[in-house]
DNA sequence: TTAATATTTAACGCATATGTGAACTATATC
DNA sequence: GATATAGTTCACATATGCGTTAAATATTAA
């Protein structure tokens, strides 16, 4: 998979609340499937599909708990949102370097920045 | 509208990889609409729409040329990028701790980090 | 071995997103 | 004034996403 179709699936799993609260509890500490469905006030099939969505894009990992193994344990997987935060810093700072160009240029016709 | 609903629109307007790519395009320099949907291999309606979401999402903002009247100019409001560039700075700050305390947790059991 | 638990998959309905061609608006050019 | 140009909006078809309930799977407990 290329890094646009990445960045794709990234943005799509985040773009969710759903799945955005999943991610902000999943950040505190690994939980059960069923702790976030409840979390989210969401149906276990609903959370689910959400989990789903959220592990093809490589944003979690299921593992199955040692003790139940029943119960699958989630949690955060980093590299997907490395990527996104350096797309948005190369495209911040581009547009840092047009405002200072710009600025620039205001300067050198004499108005004020 | 409240946070949560900014970082949706913001996401879902970033997810598209055509929307992304006139993100990527107006980050060089403003352009007009016609430049943008040939750029991206697009009708004019379809780039219209994208631009009415990237618009909405409040990532980019239309200007009428000084010139010709009929052309309508975009370029990029960082404000929204700012915002998510926050959302995912707590993440993966909250992250970074709950890795460093899991080390700090085998080192002290004696593991190696 | 039967019943309960944790979670996922399947089938369905509904809402929303995307692209296309046609029609519309506003402005410029001849 | 007639026509061309830039861009948008409309109407339509297709596709995708989310939630729900019912059924299936796997595992533990009684």
């Amino acid at each position: 998979m290329n890094a646009t179709a990445r960045l794709d699936r990234t943005l799509a799993a985040l773009a969710d609340p759903h799945r955005r609260q999943v991610v902000e509890l999943l950040r505190e500490r690994p939980r059960r499937a069923g702790e976030l469905a409840e979390a989210a006030g969401l149906s276990p099939p609903a959370m689910s599909r959400h989990l789903r969505t959220l592990r093809a894009s490589g944003l979690v990992e299921e593992r199955h708990d040692g003790f139940d193994a029943r119960v699958r344990v989630y949690r955060l997987t980093p590299a997907p949102m490395t990527e996104l935060t350096e797309w948005l810093r190369e495209t911040e700072e581009m547009w840092a370097d047009q405002l200072s160009a710009f600025r620039k240029h205001m300067l050198a016709r004499g108005d004020a920045a």
